[in-house]
DNA sequence: TATGAATGAGGTTTCATTCAT
DNA sequence: CATGAATGAAACCTCATTCAT
């Protein structure tokens, strides 16, 4: 058997990856993913059989990869404030690099239908919220309901990214100084969480 | 009087509305716009001319209708506390109704090409960021980037009510729970941006 | 019963003749006749049933009003010469109205399917080659077969008429010239078949 | 080698031409097309984008082949008598081919906009007519506009071909006699014009 | 008589996909 | 591995036509 791997499989799902979620072209059609990869058209249907299952692919592989970055975090030994730190160091870099992917996922969940979570993961969220909780009874953190809590928390880095093309317009500002504002954030957000 | 309305363009652009902006089926065909009507699939081109043009006209409309409340706001004479009151009040209700339409708005932005803003709108934004900017020299907000501050409230409001399908199942919640836990949040929005 | 004829009927008739015969808008479609005539699109249906009934019935009036032209013609008693130069004058004036007929209705018949001459005129067209030979030998015409020089009349008269459009670009110019060309072309005609 | 001419290509628009210059079915759909050519209807789409991109196409191609032939002859520096004999002689064949090329032509033009001639075009043409007109001081040719004369050559060549259908039906003719009919015209042509 | 609303038939176009090389 | 050719499904669009008023 003569597999000479050429990257050109791995070059698709990339290109794929990086025009859904960090173009936001959720409706990329197959040809505009082989033109941005610079393959042949028919080259997605001959490594992934079909445009849904190339879908499904990136899908899952974006979802892996962030739910593994969230384990090694949630599971990590630091105490609360400092792992709050990390989650935000690590989340807006993700977000920045991909800022349309839960908007994808979601896009797609609206449109097909719905996925379960893993019972697994459920599990660790839950840990998470009590150890929220834990930190507004000791008074370090506003009270409210946990959940609320992360919700704010992932708001305040997720939709300023989403909506940035709009933000530029009404704040009649370019890509540099929006980056800028985007940079002073991390700080900000931590100061808003623990007052 | 010949012309006898039988309201169905109406309906149509509104069918339209709900899945764009509230289901979030962005991709969402002139049969399903038509089915989701109950009316001739045809009928959208008797009254559209074309998918395109329906397309620019519900979005236009909402576009409109959103600036029109922005704009009835922004120019209200009440203190700002007020004033912020007020608009948190103003964008639940209308993030609650139409999740999807900022996403939908930056997705054709994407997809398409970029749209500018007017200058009028322009001037309004950077008067309501002046009288941020007053609010936080007097102590009544917290001290940062004026947009910051606005981003903020908007990703508050918005963010979580597009992650609503994404976040029901992270959080193992029904319509109903979730939508209680929303209902939280606008005395909470409200604490956290004056502290 | 309240008929108030209108003259509706009549107008959407002779408008189609006009798009037809006259400009060569030979595909006009009802929307484009009812325009034209200033009339409501369903008028067409309203008044003729349907679309092809117009056509047929605008097509037959055509062709009556032709053959009766043809028939006065042949039958009249007048002498040879004088009888060709009633032709020439009668037909001249009837290609001018209505260039685009001919090619009209053997368009309609690639497209659709052939329609048989009735016997009766076969008969009257085979007077009139007998009365073509007869000159012949007599000398006053050139010998040829009596068709074509039946062909090269109507092809004198009637081509220039059909590419006037294009004969105008070719020689440049424009439709005043143009008319006086042709209008030099009834005595030139005359000439080349009576040498 | 990658890429593998099937001539299909070539075949759409050889068949489009046939149909609508050869059998003058103006309207053709891209259904009767591809039946024509015995291939699948998408393919008039894959190899030309749209349907009116191979109106085009065939269009343009036929007008350029006839320039060409035209510019050829109007060139060539034989003697005028000679230079017509050819020019009847290959426009016949052209037109025999063809016939409804240039109804065709006029039809688009009638529908859509007109076209303008190149000046070199109209260069040649000039000098044509002044050849003409010294043929005439000469005494070669009956003396007219030689607009006419040229006019009058197309006419007694082109027109025929056109009527071909009605006149088999005026004449009582099948295919056979009047291709025969045609054949003498050739001559007869030539001693019109030089008599 | 006349008209706006509504519909169905049939055309064009766009895709993803399969095939042969 | 890769690609141009070919195809079917499904979308969109244009018409003529019918319906209700």
């Amino acid at each position: 058997m003569t597999t000479r791997d050429t990257g050109t499989e791995q070059l698709i799902k990339d290109t794929a990856k990086h025009l859904f979620f960090a173009e936001g072209k959720i409706n990329a059609t197959t040809q505009e993913i082989a033109d941005a990869a610079g393959v042949n058209r028919t080259l997605v249907n001959y490594y992934f059989k079909s445009r849904d299952i190339l879908f499904d692919q990136v899908f899952n592989e974006a979802q892996e990869s962030l739910v593994a970055t969230m384990d090694e975090l949630l599971e990590s030994p630091v105490p609360f404030k400092q792992k709050m730190e990390q989650l935000v160091t690590v989340f807006l870099k993700e977000f920045g690099q991909f800022p349309y992917r839960e908007v994808f996922i979601i896009t797609q969940m609206n449109n097909n239908g719905v996925i379960n979570a893993k019972k697994a993961r459920i599990k660790k969220v839950e840990a998470l919220l009590g150890q929220i909780t834990t930190e507004m009874e000791k008074g370090t953190i506003k009270t409210m309901d946990p959940r609320n809590f992360l919700i704010n928390l992932f708001s305040l880095m997720a939709y300023p990214l989403v909506t940035a093309p709009l933000n530029k317009i009404l704040f009649n500002m370019n890509d540099q100084t929006y980056a800028q504002l985007m940079e002073e954030r991390k700080q900000l957000i931590f100061e808003i969480i623990f007052p």
